[in-house]
DNA sequence: TATGAATGAGGTTTCATTCAT
DNA sequence: GATGAATGAAACCTCATTCAT
């Protein structure tokens, strides 16, 4: 016995390229993904009530429930609202790279990735912020759906890139390229997903727009020169 | 059954095999504290409710409002039991570093923290993950009290610290220096927050004890070459 | 994935195996009472949502408060749809009785009720579950206005028949009748509610229709015989 | 991870044998149950609130968690204080049959069930009232767990004087054994789970305590007379 | 006639905290 | 110090219903 009617749970939404915050003639579903990225990025997950959400979103506080199922529902959403265009945008990259003569290097690799986390974050000011929060949390072993769902979903595309990360650092060994991944992770998560808070430091006066390019293009050799450090011992 | 004097208590102190690292004579506040770095660690804070840090710690549920005030105080009181030994072990390592001849390198700055942080791992098997997690939640604008509390009583040890830092980086322009800092702690803090997954990951099999050291050994060139990494564009 | 027009409530019509009888011509009014009757035979009617309903039906959430005006008209649409016909069945039975030379005999009576509760199993799988489900929520306090709307739609034609049953107990004291009434009320009542439950406890393994025939050919002697009993201390 | 410290779901309270409704003293999950029962009671488990249940024990929303775990543990726990003596009666009135000479007759085991469900309704005004519904309420195909949870409790005692009953019927073929036990069983769970509502039709001025003493009395001659009727075509 | 979206009320449960003992 | 019970606030979620189309 199905529990249905009701919207298909997961992947819902249509979304406007529209960015300016909170539209007020946006429809019901798109404004809660919004609220919630919003929040989400400035709290965490459990931090932030659905009452927090919906209040801020301006709609029905069972509107959550209606559009996306459950809390969850909603993160699971607002996880595949960034994880699909940027698994695409790689894709995308990749493709571009395959086509030129010579192998991708890992300078071309970053770059493609750089590209595909500009594209995530012009979806949505904190689209961006908030896919990094994922990635975090899909570390704790008290989240481990979080991790499967991942994994399921978009975890063959992720290794398509690895592998190619890999190659590029044939002089590592395994486990030494195990290390520096998470490294590196490291440094995108944190950076990314505390962007808002780091440019508020950086310039505590100016009021701009965050303007993620700059913060990757100042990362990219600082990685680079990570993966390539000679390893120790050697 | 039907003239029970009161719910069995008693029936509390069933623990899974999974705290045979709860010392039982240890005295009711360390119990709960360890038991709390264990939760945090693994869970997050706001995930951490004080039923499961109780019933963990074996003891009753108002203990910790009495031994800590609230669930802040803590908060608090785990931070400071590795805020402290950090900024002691490395106002210790700076002062070797001082009675030296020659002015300290970047690689024994990075070894100095290095020392204090595995002097901090030492300490609990989860002091130095959940002092990353708290680390990490400071930057959330949300949890600025936070932030104030550690600045506040730390701030000043920290500053010196990053002094030290900054001159061995004066190439850099302030503002790259700033984002460099924060990439190299975003590896920090990642790494070390969820090393004990990461571990798990690197050896399925093994269960052995898990060696920060190895891992910071592997982390200092890495963050060396990414620190001194030209800067882009010049 | 990014570009959906909208939910896919298309996916609704979905159902599972179970519902193979819901005949997918039928109009929506009357998909909605088989789904209905399926449902609370099987659960209860609190326990059943309209989403339930409305999912097993195959229609839309909105319909039945369209067709109906709210759940109680649901129900009470339920109700007249096998009490009337039950009425119908008894009466006609009377009828017939009365038509013959001598004054029917308790046997007779219950034979006439048993061919009408066979005439309302046979509208559908569930009416006659349903509708004693019905009778036996009518016995609650706090469902005083389901009492109120038997008695007044069929009260008399209920009362006919209480009255040929009471003289043919004229042995009996009003006060014993009324009890042994009630007796009977149960047997019934809970046998029928429950018998496809019973059915399957009685033939685990055989999945064939239920056959009330056979069941109240069984019951019959057993009310016979407990009506007929001597009454306690004569 | 133990989620202790609660106390003990399931089991859990000392009750008076005051009868006496609410009383104000009581302890607290003593009041919860009382309340329980007379809303249940009249109800049903779906249609009563804890919002009631609290309401009418005039205690905290929060305690019926807090002592029983959940609505579904306060239902057991309800189920257990009535469940627990029915069975230790019927095993001691058994017990008692079985020091006579001669072997037990189907009126002295109906005599011994008697007795036991009197005991029962002595405990609490509503306590045979609530038993007789969740018996009710485990043939639902949709609440197999609460027949799961009797089956496990009291599966084996229920047994016991189920295979006495049996020995007394040996003419009856097992089938009709089958059938004929629920139609008794209909008449007992109907009769005594609505006895609050048929006492007020019977008696309707009068406001005396309910005698399940008469009832049963009125009971046992009509069920012997049912069972031991001569089985249909023989 | 029918539908997809939305909503207000109210459901159970969880939580940190408090308090008398 | 320590404990068992109790509590108010608020969490997530479900429901029947309504409404514009």
């Amino acid at each position: 016995m199905a529990e249905m009617p009701r919207p298909e749970w997961g992947s819902t939404n249509n979304m406007s390229a529209d960015n300016t915050f909170m539209c007020p003639t946006a429809d019901t579903s798109t404004r809660i993904v919004q609220a919630a990225e919003k929040l989400f990025a400035e709290q965490g997950f459990k931090e932030t009530t659905m009452r927090q959400i919906t209040a801020l979103a301006d709609v029905n506080l069972a509107a959550v429930n209606y559009h996306f199922g459950s809390k969850k529902g909603l993160i699971h959403s607002v996880a595949e609202q960034s994880l699909s265009p940027l698994c695409d945008a790689i894709d995308e990259g990749l493709e571009k790279l395959g086509s030129k003569s010579s192998a991708p290097g890992l300078k071309d690799l970053l770059q493609v990735l750089a590209v595909a986390l500009v594209r995530v974050h012009h979806r949505t000011d904190y689209s961006l912020a908030v896919l990094m929060r994922l990635l975090d949390q899909a570390y704790r072993p008290s989240q481990q759906d979080l991790q499967e769902f991942i994994r399921q979903k978009y975890g063959k595309r992720i290794a398509v890139f690895l592998h190619y990360l890999r190659e590029n650092t044939r002089e590592l060994s395994e486990r030494e390229f195990f290390w520096r991944l998470h490294f590196l992770m490291g440094s995108v998560i944190f950076t990314l997903s505390n962007m808002h808070a780091l440019v508020a430091l950086d310039q505590p006066n100016e009021r701009e727009e965050i303007e993620v390019e700059t913060i990757l293009l100042r990362m990219i050799p600082v990685i680079c020169a990570g993966m390539q450090a000679p390893e120790q011992g050697h």
